[in-house]
DNA sequence: AAACCTACTCGTACTAAGTACGATTGTCAA
DNA sequence: TTGACAATCGTACTTAGTACGAGTAGGTTT
């Protein structure tokens, strides 16, 4: 399974492994067995290195918050906070299953908490008071959030949709009709169906729409 | 368990009494025994009117969406948009569980078909294009779910913190170490942590933030 | 009335998953 | 050589989803 199964396991490899597992088949569909077999041991030596699943899971957040890019300090906030934006997306586009997970765990590892400082200090060091500071780091982490959660749960993720376009949309306007979902149907089948269209787009769109209101609201 | 537990099951008491469950519970903890026993019937009795585990969470997931508010057709469309948006915060607050459902089922009901049909509509009779309405539903829906998945996480959840804040402030400055993480521990002592500080305040912050920029970008 | 049907209920049991426990093994220092 | 300890893993217990089939009560048909 794994070409490295001589050297000892270690916590690390345990969550790398983890990590790298769950890009294919997702957390839900992440089991201990399964972990073990991808690293070519037995179920229970997992437990020799980390204590529980719940710790692997915290380390796997803990290793996705570490690839983000963090703000770089001698940018001026905007642009700093702009390029962690794109960053952060990046990695959980890669990280999928991630994103419900990157704010709700209770004990959050050093990368997270020096991923947290760095952005703090990204602001704070560009004049917001600690309210706006708050109100920022809130709004931008809310849109950041949510729009990666969108992104995983797209029908298609790479550049091939998984079934013909039109197929899909005849397939919706059998199931709603369209006298009775118009604009749903019309947005659907007008738009979202059409070849290059691109969720994504809306991505910097919108960060930039939130910088610009940011900077607007600090005046 | 429940009051109602003489007349006949329905599809409807089942994903009710699920919601209702998960409320108090979560859904990570909601089990089919535990749904069971406080519809006062056995396991098994559940499966006569749900085909199985996944479809009671998509019934559950229908009937969040069934209680946000739509967008009002005869407001403008920015005023609709924003009492529609605070309406569902208010909904995912008090079905804290739900906000990373929301978007990750692939087999939607028709409270949610209704609800994007509704949203969509309200942004198309604003005069939007449908590249526009991509953008704006994209960009609101992201920071919508993205913030409600915050709150979700919150340490405290209603009024009374569950540990005194000077308390949690020291058990903090212990742990993170004021020279190793400055921002972060200032922010979190001297701003998260003062009496009166309100994460949930950033939300129409945000919210109006976002629809002033769309309604700047259509001009 | 008797026989039957059908909707609803639930006890039993199988499978998958997390993990406690204890046995085994390999390595190294005294 | 002999402990001693760290790493490994086989076995088995627990909890969860759910397949299967056996009741059971109420109404319908003959």
């Amino acid at each position: 399974m794994n070409d490295t199964s001589r050297q000892p396991l270690t916590p690390e490899r345990v969550i790398q492994e983890a990590v790298d597992l769950a890009d294919s088949i997702g957390v839900e569909a992440l089991t201990i067995r399964k972990l073990a077999d991808s690293l070519g041991v037995g179920t229970m030596t997992i437990y020799h290195h980390v204590p529980g699943k719940e710790q692997i899971i915290d380390g796997m957040v803990d290793a996705v918050f570490s690839e983000i890019a963090l703000p770089p300090e001698d940018a001026p906030w905007k642009s700093a906070l702009r390029e962690r934006c794109i960053s952060a997306r990046r990695v959980l586009n890669r990280h999928w299953w991630a994103a419900p997970l990157m704010e709700s765990r209770t004990s959050p590892g050093p990368a997270t908490i020096m991923h947290h400082d760095a952005v703090l200090g990204c602001l704070r060091r560009g004049g917001m008071s600690l309210e706006m500071t708050a109100h920022a780091y809130a709004i931008v982490d809310s849109y950041l959030y949510g729009f990666a959660l969108q992104e995983a749960h797209l029908p298609f993720h790479g550049d091939e949709p998984d079934v013909p376009l039109d197929q899909l949309a005849a397939a919706i306007l059998e199931v709603f009709p369209k006298d009775a979902y118009p604009h749903f149907v019309e947005f659907t089948v007008d738009h979202a169906l059409q070849p290059g269209y691109d969720f994504g787009a809306s991505f910097e769109f919108g960060l930039d729409l939130i910088l610009d209101g940011l900077e607007r609201a600090m005046e």
